[in-house]
Order: structure tokens, then sequence, then C-alpha cells
DNA sequence: TTTATGTTGAACTCATGAGTTCAGAAAACG
DNA sequence: CGTTTTCTGAACTCATGAGTTCAACATAAA
């Protein structure tokens, strides 16, 4: 086996420290002494994991991306059973989406990709494959059935799923000045709240 | 006189050789030996007009924001005096924002901002005097007028800008992986109809 | 021409950090 | 228990790049 090693594994303390360290400092900045020390761990020893700084960014990077993807695929689920009030059942699942956004790790895995895809091209992949994209995906499939069951304009569910996205992360990034400032909740909600109002004109049926 | 030294004013070069190697390579992995060929000049003169790399790099950002800026609110001029046609003023509008913001400088900006922002606290004063909130107030002063004469609901001209703004912009973000694509024409002007259909919807008269 | 200022290239100092080495400690396993 | 594997800490090499120094050079103004 190689999934217990002579002590605790400690792969995945190395990954959690490493995306901390990065995300406080950037890629440059941050030193592998520093992801050691984070993970309460000694530098050879990352070096017995990843064979290099840039090897312990990718996993690290690719673990963090995964993770967020689930959260916000997850954030999705009460469309799947949207009761009699659609714009409330849409509201709900607004406000947790911009939480999720809200989030300082998730602002820093997107500072992060933003930052380091010219020096690392093939992050890319990462953000193909674990992007918002995908949460795009997921929500038009939602939105699909909706407009299936003559509770939605039935032209492009992509569109639409699209422009919620767009209605209710756009206002928030224009507020959040770059992450750095916190939004109370009451905020969150009203974002929430517009957001799904001009939604329902444009695409709500009745 | 400070203005004019022993040869040409090189501060220019400097600043814009700095922003180009910066948008390159990021601000860690930049050389300022790498600045100073950019500009064609050499090392100690750059340290002639900026103390330090940080100082360099500042200065390099603001006036690349500056720039920016300048761009943005030019592309509303056409809101001033809309035709009879403003569905199709704004989206002519709405083309112009989305074709500067597929600039390369532009995306390097962005990518800069967000990078550098927890490395150099200050320079989200940059943002705060030059950022998209000044647009968005340029918009909404656009949309006020636009209201008072009939044209547009009454209720919110800043969260109608916002709203634009999100609707434009946020599609584009989604749609070009982090500005890695290079999106068609067609596309973009595919993009700017939608906002503006959806837009029209919530918030157009009649 | 003289003077003051700015520019140049090259060589320099010095700090930082990636990646390695190694002898010894500690845990898992028989 | 002994063996094997991994972890540890400290010290090391080595490349890179910020910032400086300096003597020679160019230019504008006097």
């Amino acid at each position: 086996m190689s999934t217990t090693r002579g002590r605790i594994d400690k792969r995945q303390a190395i990954l959690d420290g490493a995306f901390t360290v990065f995300a406080r400092h950037g890629y440059a900045q941050a030193g592998v002494e520093d992801v050691a020390r984070e993970a309460g761990v000694a530098k050879p020893t990352v070096y017995n994991h990843m064979t290099d700084k840039a090897t312990l960014f990718r996993h690290a990077m690719r673990a963090a991306a995964m993770d967020a993807l689930d959260q916000r695929v997850a954030a999705l689920a009460p469309l799947a059973d949207p009761g009699d009030d659609l714009p409330a059942t849409l509201e709900a699942v607004a406000l947790t989406l911009l939480r999720l956004h809200t989030d300082s790790r998730y602002c820093a895995l997107r500072s992060l990709l933003y930052s380091e895809i010219t020096h690392f091209p093939d992050i890319l992949d990462i953000v193909k494959e674990f992007g918002l994209d995908r949460v795009n995906q997921a929500l038009a499939d939602r939105l699909a059935r909706l407009a299936l069951a003559g509770r939605l304009r039935t032209t492009d569910p992509d569109l639409a799923a699209e422009q919620f996205m767009a209605l209710v992360l756009g206002p928030l990034e224009a507020r959040s000045q770059m992450g750095t400032r916190q939004l109370e909740e009451a905020e969150l909600a009203g974002i929430a709240r517009a957001a799904v109002e001009t939604f329902a004109r444009a695409w709500i049926v009745s």
C-alpha cells in the first residue's frame, strides 16, 4: 500500500497548508519553508511528496477548485424541487451563492487563478474542469426542467443561467472592492432580491 | 524646471515599459532590468526616476488605471443623446464596453490588481479612484436623465446601472476563460444583444 | 566653451529562497 | 525485538534579482 506510510499521511496537510500560504502571499512570495511550517512538517517532507514548488502549487489549486465547485453545485439543489414560490427559491439559491462567493478562500482562489494563469498556462485546465462554467451548466439543466414545466420562458436555458449568474455575482464584485470589503448579510440579501426581480421580469412566466 | 532634463524625459517610457513587463510576468517575476530594457533605458536611470520597484509598480498601475477609466467613461457618451431607438443605443454602448474589456492590457490590469492587492494594500485607492465604480456612477447619471425623460423606470438608477454592467460584462467573463480565449466580434454582439434585451424587459418603459 | 544635470554600461554587494544532503529520531510492521 | 520506511532539523549549494557605485558620456542652458 501507499496510503499508509511510516507515519501519518501528511499529504493532505501539505496541500492545505500550501493553499493557505499561497493565498496569503501569492505564488512567488510564498516560500516552501512557509508551507512546511504551516503544514506542521519539515521542508524535506514537502519535497518527498511534491517534486517541485510548481507541482505543489498545481495540486493545491486543483484541490481548492474541486472543493469550490462542489459547494456551488450543492447550492443549486433547492431548484430541483422548488415550491409554489419560484422567485423565493431562486432568491434563496442566489443568497447561498453570494455567501459562498464572499468566502475568503474562494476570493483567494480566484486571485491566484487570475494572477498565475500567465505563468502556469496549464491551470486553465483546472478552470475548465472545475470553474463556474460547470455551475452554469448545472443551473441551465435545472432551468431547462422548469421551462419544460411551463414555469420559465422556454427560449434558451443556457442564456438564462448565464444572465442569472451575472445578475447575482456581478453586483457583488462591483461592491466588494475586489474582495477587500466584507458585505453584511443584509446587503447580500438585497443583491439577491434585486437580481431575482430583474431575472423574473425577463424569464419567469406570468 | 523639472520637466526638461539633460536629455529627453524618459519617465513616460519607463512607466509604459514597466506596465508592459509587469503585465507579462507579474510583479515578482518581473525584473527591473527587464523594465529598463523594455523602456530602452539603463537600469540606474529607472532608479533615478523611481526610488523603488514598488513605487515603480504603483505609478505604472495608476497610469494604466486612469487610462482605462477614461476609455470606459468615453464609451458612455452616446447615452447623452440617444436617438429614438434607446435599445439600439444601449446595445452600441454595450458592444463598445465589451471590446474595451477584451483588450489585453485591460485584462492584464485586472489580473495585476487582483493578484497584488494583498501585497500592496494601497492600490485599493487606485481601484476606488479609477475603478468600475466610477463607470457605474457615470452610467447611473445617464440613466437618471433618461428616467426623468420618462424613457426608463424611475426607481433606482444606481441599481439599473449596476445590473446593466453585470448583464454586459458577466457573460463576457464567463465565456472568455479568464481572458485567455479571444471572443469574435459576432459573439460580443450576441452578448450585447442578449444583455440589452433582458435589461429592456426590466427597465425600459413600454 | 563651460557647467550642471541626466544617462549609460558594467561590475559590484547582499539578501532571499529553491532544492539537496545527511545523520539521527520516530513510527509502522513483522 | 529488529527492520524498514518516513520524518526531522540543520546546514549546505547555487541561482536570481534588488539596489548601488562609478567613471565615462551626452545634452541643455549659461
